[in-house]
DNA sequence: CATGTATTTGCGTATATTGGAATATGGCAT
DNA sequence: ATGCCATATTCCAATATACGCAAATACATG
């Protein structure tokens, strides 16, 4: 799954990563020492002397009595302060909560990476929901969900070409998916401007979602809502859609206030 | 601040985490190579390549256009599933948002981390507060704030005077600290049970906390409320005091069941 | 356009890292 | 309680790797 097995030191730091990321499919539960080396594809003594470094480090916890290896508290805290440009989830956080307050549902705020979106923060409604980013860190495939649409349906056509065609055979495992018909509401996400889709996959859940897009076009983020398909009916849809898109304009017009005259032309926006 | 010069190669690991730690000191900003390298205490050398390996992993991320390193979300959403034994964040979230919707105030969750406590989970409530910790994954010196006090105070004995050897220098930062009166203070808290306090550093800030407690008596976590001054005033701090020491309890209830079957006889715990 | 700083690459050396074997520890069933 | 097995931990020599130094390039500034 994870392996860097490939004969000879490659480097101390590619194994602990590699580590890190075995733990971090674990959950809470933690991992014996076999175990994380097998999923790292690391030999158990070397597994155990970069446990031991990374224990040191505090980015990893180790239980005393089953001695299972979790992924530590320091790196919890450490990563909080990781994040788009400018600090993009304190400038959202109002928005989130004025939007989660207006509508009694839960907000969300997506960030791309890489092939997948990343759940960058969440501001809770009164009503339960699941989700598929789950928690704030959450991964989701891009494409898969309201403000993962919304990210892919508004990128570069060449950057969405390559998402598609890497994250296809990925979606087979979410079921029955079909290419053109995927396609078809990637088209439609575009032209609407926003993302909106009812009893799909989560059973009785639904969400709209919107891009916050850069001057150039590119979406720099999504914010999303999660609710249940009997809140989010025809009626009110229009509604919603339109305080997103409002909270969505305000938040692009303070993330790049005069950015045009910053960038060189050619130069395209960010890096990832 | 956070060096690790020492003469010859003494580990990429070490020196990769320094790296981390520095930049998150820079925020969502990001650093130069130059700056990170003195601030890690390397050589922008190997600075440089360690970044890229850490570029690589995809734990750091680079702005093209000023080359500024900053952390990368791969971090943020790799550390998402860190925390201590069980989820505890999981099983807590229930019960902040019970404590914002009823009190109509921001909660906190927070545990230690060495000689600090960390923001594991926050809920906020419309009042808009400022707290230490800041946002998720923040850290506090332990005894400064309500949540970080209650979890200090409850501390066994020859770990708490540790701590509080270590903090005493740490503490003269945030102003005039007087040990005698801090150390009353933690007694104060630690016989009644709770930790509150109204106009402290943060002016027109208050906040109440109660630590939640395994069998053996050793704080797990705090969870807090954070408001202002007036909403909290003495009429209303019995009943807000009762329900959050109501919420403890059913926690604690709910992360130790059979525990104390489990632990063998004298062996403390958990790990940190 | 010139100057200074910051970033990136090359290279020899020494050290940290590695895999495998040996040892210690702990769990489990008898 | 005792023995056995699986897992965790330590030891060791070979070697690739990461280090620092120094040169070269890119960048920003005057």
């Amino acid at each position: 799954m994870d392996d860097v097995s490939g004969e000879g030191p490659s480097g101390s730091l590619p194994r602990a990563v590699a580590l890190l990321r075995a733990l971090a499919t674990s959950g809470g539960e933690g991992m014996r020492l076999t175990n994380a080396a097998a999923t790292a594809g690391v030999t158990p003594a070397s597994a155990h002397r970069l446990l031991r470094m990374l224990i040191d480090e505090g980015l990893v916890e180790q239980d005393v009595r089953n001695k299972h290896y979790r992924l530590g508290i320091e790196l919890f805290s450490l990563a909080a302060r990781a994040g788009s440009p400018g600090n993009l989830r304190d400038v959202c956080r109002p928005a989130l909560l004025r939007l989660s307050a207006a509508l009694g549902d839960t907000a969300f705020l997506l960030v791309r990476s890489g092939y997948d979106a990343v759940c960058l923060d969440r501001c809770e409604g009164p009503v339960p929901i699941r989700s598929f980013t789950g928690d704030i860190g959450g991964k989701v495939i891009l494409g898969v969900g309201q403000g993962s649409m919304a990210i892919l349906a508004h990128l570069p056509e060449a950057e969405r070409e390559e998402v598609i065609r890497f994250n296809l055979p990925r979606l087979l495992n979410f079921g029955p998916f079909d290419e053109v018909f995927f396609r078809k509401g990637i088209e439609q996400v575009r032209e609407s401007g926003y993302a909106a889709r009812g009893s799909g996959l989560l059973p009785g859940m639904a969400g709209v979602a919107v891009p916050i897009l850069d001057r150039e076009g590119r979406p720099l983020a999504a914010i999303s809502i999660g609710t249940t398909v009997e809140r989010l009916n025809a009626e009110r849809m229009p509604t919603v859609v339109q305080v997103l898109r409002r909270e969505a304009d305000a938040l692009a017009a303070k993330i790049n206030p005069f950015d045009a005259a910053l960038r060189r032309p050619g130069q395209h926006a960010v890096s990832y």
